[in-house]
DNA sequence: TTATATAGGATAAAAAAGATCCTTTTAATT
DNA sequence: AATTAAAAGGATCTTTTTTATCCTATATAA
């Protein structure tokens, strides 16, 4: 696994959009220009978190997107994989037909296990947390918000 | 990080001169027939490899590779990063330079995070263990060998 | 009903990965 | 010393993946 472009912006926006009150739509322009991502690339993307169920896109003027799942229950690993599809480290652990050895490769297993590792560590990290983590960061930020 | 193919086909003639008695040159048509390799592209990775340290490249007839290192010694994570270069799952834990964001980015350290979990779950899978629990797992074999 | 903002299909551009061609070098064998 | 097998290494090509944009259609607030 690897974070493409695509999955560095699904979760620079949904952070983004954890940070704005809860339930408003926030706009898709606004996202881009804020967290410098190519406008168009962002509504791609968009499709997918949508998809995923992850926000609602809103269209016409004061259109964009509203979370409908709250940061607190919103995990690095759920936008990733909604970008990405489900995370593997190599084929032969999600298509084990790709692999003639699959079955009888021990290599197979240890790829395995990291995975499990890998997305367990993901989703532990909530947005809320993140959002968090990263006032705490700037300590140039007013701290009464 | 995503295993490549390149990496993945490293990982098989390790793994297949593992099983060999140690310190004996392997043909490198041997490995690549045998593990079913591109052999012009094994070449390739094996450069790699030698560079790594990890095995020695014999030249002329009866050439081949010989591991410079044992097998006991030798992890999952060695052979795999000598072939695709330190694993990072995203560039900004890398190079944080790529990154405006990285300092003040959360997500940066969960990233962080993953990644070493990641390459301690592949440091303890050492050739020796691997070779061993495929023995287990291939029931067809003669058990006496 | 007009202006704004996003959807979504198509396509292009760029980058990465996978693979092979060909000439050169090395070393065992005769 | 000559021959030959086997690999090195540079160059190049193909394929796949990723990134990005163009353009027309659609939805909605004012």
């Amino acid at each position: 696994m690897r974070l493409t472009r695509a999955g560095d912006y699904a979760v620079r926006c949904v952070l983004y959009m954890s940070k704005q009150k809860e339930g408003i739509v926030v706009s898709r322009n606004e996202i881009a220009r804020t967290m410098d991502i190519p406008n168009q690339f962002l509504g791609k993307i968009a499709q997918q978190l949508a998809r995923s169920g992850i926000f609602e896109i809103v269209q016409g003027p004061k259109g964009g997107f509203r979370l409908l799942i709250s940061p607190a229950k919103l995990s690095l690993l759920d936008v990733v994989e909604a970008v990405t599809g489900e995370i593997f480290l190599n084929d032969c652990v999600l298509r084990p037909d790709s692999c003639a050895r699959s079955s009888k490769c021990a290599a197979h297993f240890v790829w395995q296990k990291a995975k499990n590792k890998l997305r367990e560590t993901l989703h532990e990290a909530t947005f809320t947390k993140l959002v968090k983590e990263e006032s705490c960061m700037t300590q140039s930020m007013t701290l009464g918000d």
